[in-house]
DNA sequence: CGCATATTCAACCAAATGGTTGACGATTTT
DNA sequence: AAAATCGTCAACCATTTGGTTGAATATGCG
């Protein structure tokens, strides 16, 4: 459910679990694959899995003896809002980012 | 000045923090009011503001004994960026979303 | 069954975090 | 000049964080 700031912004300041999250918009992950380009141990990464699912920012389902990861975006929800309350900062990227989803739109979005 | 996500993302994931960025945008404050509604030292809030001021997230000028304290939040772009990214486009190429996000973020990164 | 694979657990460690207190330098006020 | 105010510094403390290793627990496979 949703955690609070202090979870989910703490849980994003880490690199290593920041990267995972980008690794999982691509794909659900079992933990073995996640932890693979990581020069760390298994356990490590483990941990990290456990501060992303108690921040919301993942689920993790266990099929079989691989436990899979799955990211959920909607935890970050409350966050983004919290920091676009501050200003319109994101304004100054907007053009950049409408070049971009004008291009990824005409590309792939048949529809949906 | 542009801080990176690490030190962004840390900064904003303690409560005080957050609520002295939120006193902030009233208006700019001598540290001394900045730390009046808290119910903890003078020194604990000064070391709070110098983690908002290392992040970017405010800045500091003194004007003879007083330090006023001045909300930036332009600091919040990157991370607010990366974070909307997670939410909003799950329709979109991802792929090509996460090389527009490396772009970006290395972009404003040789800022500093 | 017996072995390999997937993941977590437990104990441990170093470093970082968030707080305290008291002293201190700088500035303003009386 | 003396006193009060503003803010930081230094030393200290408890807790959390991010990592390690080795053992333990499931589960799947030959």
């Amino acid at each position: 459910m949703t955690a609070d700031l202090d979870t989910v912004f703490a849980a994003l300041a880490d690199p290593t679990r920041r990267q995972i999250l980008v690794m999982l918009l691509e794909d659900d992950m079992a933990v073995t694959d996640v932890a693979d380009p990581f020069e760390m141990s298994l356990a490590a990464i483990s941990k990290h899995l456990v501060i992303l699912t108690r921040a919301g920012l993942i689920s993790q389902e266990k099929r079989g003896r691989v436990k899979w990861c799955k990211l959920e975006p909607d935890a970050m929800r409350d966050a983004s809002i919290w920091m676009q309350s501050f200003g319109q900062f994101e304004a100054v990227n907007l053009d950049a980012f409408e070049k971009f989803l004008a291009v990824e739109l005409t590309d792939t979005h048949s529809e949906d």
